[in-house]
RNA sequence: GGGGAUGUAGCUCAGUUGGGAGAGCGAUGCCAUCGCAAGGCAUAGGUCGGGGGUUCAACUCCCCUCAUCUCCA
């Protein structure tokens, strides 16, 4: 049975079952900083589980795309070396919530996997835990399965927990006999782990019975398509063997002919599928966070390409294949194809250059260390600073039969991650308030089409703590049952402005949305006294919403002109929008040329002359995503999403508010373009009077510099550069005239004496540089026995003590003695010293010293 | 978020207790040649990433900052 057809099956099963087929969340987990990738199908549906959210459903189905790379689930070193262990991998799920329980998700289970499987009844076997004597029942006498197939295991393999604390339960695991020629280990593979969540568990560690018990179920797609294909691994299933087919033709070699050839085999089609799936959704590789997660996950194909001999850009290549056999489920797969390819090839190439550097450094150590033990130190440093693979330095110090201190690698790098968890500061998480007050903290959103609302006070909270009223002078947060005011989301700022009854005047300084549904208006009472329940009118800026407005709606225009002219590969990646500018980050390989900006902003323009009207439809998403809008990886399950399109120039989901017609913008200026990070570039651009303001200052500037400069606008530039070339000259010729002055006074003015032998020059000029003075000296001592001693009141006061080649004096330490009388110091090199002074009185001092020292 | 490394001519890079900014390639000009590969000579090109400090003197030492690379969280 083809991958494709299970997932389907399953999907369909569950869905005639009475479930809500939920298309698969994003890898990122949305509001859940605890988590960097989504690891398991249950997790989009974790608040769910919490209580902390609720569904129109009770009942859903979903196939989850997963993440096992870092955090308690990492798998990266086992992928490639193992037959099962993935980075990325499909979870197929049936969840309740609070709806059916044990007896409901055993039989579904089992009639699933025998009649629609029909995988043989008498070679499956399950587990439950050994005090879940309700489960063993159900198996036993429900199902009809014999006793000695049933395992009544401990709390290691069938006992779960969402975390420390929250909900837990008992699990009961489907196996399959694999029959004999299999080691005792692989033989009974484990097939689909449900989990009863019945319990919860507190602080203190102590277990209460849940009000609504769960089930969350979980199969490995690739797992169990292993199983109904008849292969020994997951890697050899109809969806993961044609990627290990092609890096067979890249690399030469075939599968299954050498185990460390196999190894890499896996590794590179494993990894692919993961970057392709990451980087479609935006993560872009990068230094920190997911994006770093997935530049090592990258970094590692790469290697073990390297080592069976693939040494250029390859894993790109790949991306196509992998698009291919995922392209049925996620066909937005197909429309970020290029861009994948783009980052993933750029990504490749800066490696390859690391992995350069690093031959070269190792090179070098070598040479230069006598012993054949690889120190510590440097395996840390070449790690750390220069981002040598570790595997990869191994290899090479075993070709030339060194060994490496990996005990003193290790320490280091423990001291590093100790030194790094330090000073890690964790997100700052929802305030409990919030979460406490959630399902009666609720406000109805009106700001789309009005300004102004009459509302009411559902609470105020001060310092973190709930309060009846809020006195005069006080800073504090209300909540009302209806507002205008737009809480901060989506990169669009928090509205500010008013509310006020007869008794009370607060001012609104920041809207924010704390917890799903809750908004929060932040300010301080100006006078009078607002009470919890009291009427009030809540009225926002509104100039300043038409400036936001207006930098909102341009921000559509300038993804959609972007995408226009550089194509898929542009992806918004973070963006504000505020009443001053717009900020704009997007996925892009290189930076803008200048041609490209005024281009840009020419285009944005004539859209804004058009004076399109601005569209704002609701549409269930999936409707939305197939009429061409933007999505910006924000899915929500189920929910009906917001479509703004503008002409039919841009159309993209979003939730923020918009001008009406795009005319209203008024005027569109980019102010910077710059670079962010590897792969992302940033605009800054300002809309409406806040642009016409900065071309206005602009032209004001220009203007002024112009009249300073005495140009006008055409020729400025050319009269600038002119006068720049102009002052290059000028001081190229006073330095020469100076140079020749100084020659001059030193011709009158620089005394010869012949002391012991020696002709020693000496002479105070009253104009020369250093430079100047060691020129002079230059001309003295080319001929033999000659010492020179000059000192210069100006531009600075300083010293000069040289002598010619033959001598041995060190001018160096002389120049310090003989300075003194001077108060002055210096140093230098043997012939040549140089150095500053304090008074000019000392000079004939200074003179008598040097004298006396030849 | 915390470390480490790098930043010098258009490009690749030297520059060692702080004391005259350099090489190779490229560019330009001249010479040479039937032509080509190339050769000879000469020249231009530098805010030594930016800002501050220490010092008689900073590419060099200290502090801050930016960009790129890299490890950790």
């Amino acid at each position: 049975m083809k991958t494709d057809e299970i997932r389907e099956k399953f999907l369909s099963f569950f869905e005639n079952k009475g479930h809500t087929v939920v298309k698969s969340s994003s890898i990122v987990p949305k509001n859940d900083p605890t988590l960097l990738f989504v690891n398991a199908g249950m997790v989009p549906f974790k608040n769910v589980f919490l209580g902390l959210e609720s569904l129109p459903y009770k009942r859903a189905t979903s196939c989850q795309k997963c993440f096992r790379v870092s955090g308690k689930h990492n798998d990266l070193e086992s992928v490639g070396r193992t037959t099962r262990h993935h980075t990325f991998f499909e979870m197929l799920g049936n969840f309740s919530f609070g709806d059916y329980f044990k007896k409901e998700a055993i039989l579904y289970a089992w009639e699933f996997v025998t009649e629609v499987l029909k995988l043989p009844k008498e070679k499956l076997y399950v587990s439950v835990h050994q005090k879940d004597d309700e489960a063993y029942k159900l198996w036993k006498e429900l199902v009809n399965i014999p006793e000695e197939r049933i395992w009544r295991l401990g709390d290691e393999d069938n006992f779960w927990q969402m975390g420390e604390t929250g909900p837990c339960g008992y699990s009961s695991e489907i196996y399959i006999d694999r029959g004999e020629k299999y080691s005792q280990d692989e033989r009974y593979l484990e097939i689909w782990n449900l989990v009863f969540m019945q319990f919860n568990k507190d602080e203190s560690g102590k277990i209460e019975p849940l009000a609504k018990p769960s089930i969350d179920t979980g199969m490995g797609l690739e797992r169990i398509a292993s199983v109904l294909q008849g292969k020994d691994s997951n890697f050899e299933i109809d969806i993961i063997m044609p990627i290990i087919n092609f890096v067979e033709e890249l690399s030469r070699k075939s599968y299954k002919t050498n185990e460390e050839v196999d190894i890499a085999m896996r590794v590179i089609a494993d990894h692919s599928r993961a970057c392709t799936i990451a980087i479609s959704e935006g993560i872009i590789p990068s230094n920190e966070g997911r994006g770093y997660v997935i530049r090592k996950v990258l970094r590692r194909a790469v290697r073990f390409g390297y080592k069976i001999g693939i040494k250029e850009e390859f894993l790109y290549k790949t991306v196509d294949v992998v698009v291919d056999t995922l392209k049925n489920p996620y066909p937005e797969l197909e429309m970020s194809k290029d861009f994948v390819k783009n980052i993933i090839k750029s990504e490749e190439s800066r490696f390859l250059e690391t992995l350069e550097n690093s031959l070269e450094l190792f090179d070098r150590y070598v040479a230069e260390n006598k012993s054949n033990v690889i120190s510590g130190e440097f395996i840390f440093k070449a790690y750390d600073t220069y981002g040598f693979p570790l595997d990869i330095l191994q290899e090479m110090a075993h070709e030339r039969g060194m060994t490496l201190d990996m005990d003193t690698f290790y320490k280091l790098l423990e001291q590093q991650k100790e030194e790094s968890r330090k000073h890690f500061k964790s997100e700052e998480a929802v305030e409990d308030i919030y979460l406490s007050i959630k399902d009666k903290a609720k406000s109805t959103f009106t700001g789309y089409t009005n300004t102004e609302e009459h509302s009411k006070v559902l609470f105020i909270v001060k310092d973190g703590k709930l309060v009846d009223e809020l006195k005069e002078q006080e800073e504090g947060v209300v909540i009302l049952d209806k507002t205008p005011f737009y809480p901060e989301k989506g990169g669009q700022i928090g509205d500010s402005g008013i509310i006020e009854n007869k008794d009370a005047l607060f001012v609104v300084n920041d809207t924010k949305t704390p917890a799903d549904g809750v908004i929060i208006h932040i300010g301080k009472l100006i006078k009078g006294r607002l009470k919890t329940g009291a009427d009030v009118f809540a009225k926002i800026d509104k100039e300043r919403r038409e400036d936001i407005k207006r930098h909102h709606t341009s921000t559509h225009l300038l993804h959609a002109a972007l995408r226009n002219m550089f194509g898929e590969s542009v992806r918004q990646a973070g963006s504000y929008v505020g009443d001053e500018f717009l900020r704009f980050d997007f996925t892009f390989y290189r930076s803008l040329k200048q041609e490209e900006l005024e281009a840009l902003e020419a285009m944005i323009n004539e859209e804004i002359m058009k004076n399109e009207e601005v569209f704002v439809r609701e549409m269930p998403y999936q409707e939305a995503i197939k009429t061409g809008a933007m999505a910006i990886f924000e899915e929500k399950y189920g929910d009906t999403v917001r479509v703004i399109s503008a002409g039919d120039f841009s159309k993209e989901l979003c939730g923020g508010t918009h001008v009406k017609r795009t005319g209203d913008i008024g005027y569109f200026k980019i102010i910077s373009e710059s670079s962010v990070g590897a792969g992302i570039r940033r605009i800054i651009a300002k809309a409406g009077r806040k642009a016409v303001r900065e071309a206005y200052e602009d032209s004001k500037l220009l203007k002024a510099i112009s009249q300073e400069i005495g140009a006008n606008k055409q020729n400025l530039l050319e009269r600038v550069l002119a006068l720049k070339e102009e002052l290059k000259e000028k001081e190229s010729e006073i330095s020469t005239l100076k140079a020749k002055l100084a020659r001059l006074e030193a011709k009158s003015s620089i005394n010869v004496e012949e002391i012991n032998g020696i002709k020693l020059y000496y002479g105070i000029l009253e104009e020369a540089s250093l430079e100047n003075l060691r020129e002079i000296a230059d001309s003295y001592r080319q001929h033999p026995n000659t010492v020179v001693f000059l000192v210069s009141k100006s531009p600075k006061k300083s010293i000069l003590l040289a002598r010619s080649k033959d001598l041995k004096y060190d001018m160096s330490k002389l120049i310090k003695d003989v300075s003194k009388p001077m108060q002055g110091s210096g140093g230098g090199r043997e012939d040549l010293a140089q150095g500053g002074f304090q008074d000019i009185n000392g000079f004939k001092a200074s003179l008598d010293l040097l004298k006396k020292s030849l």
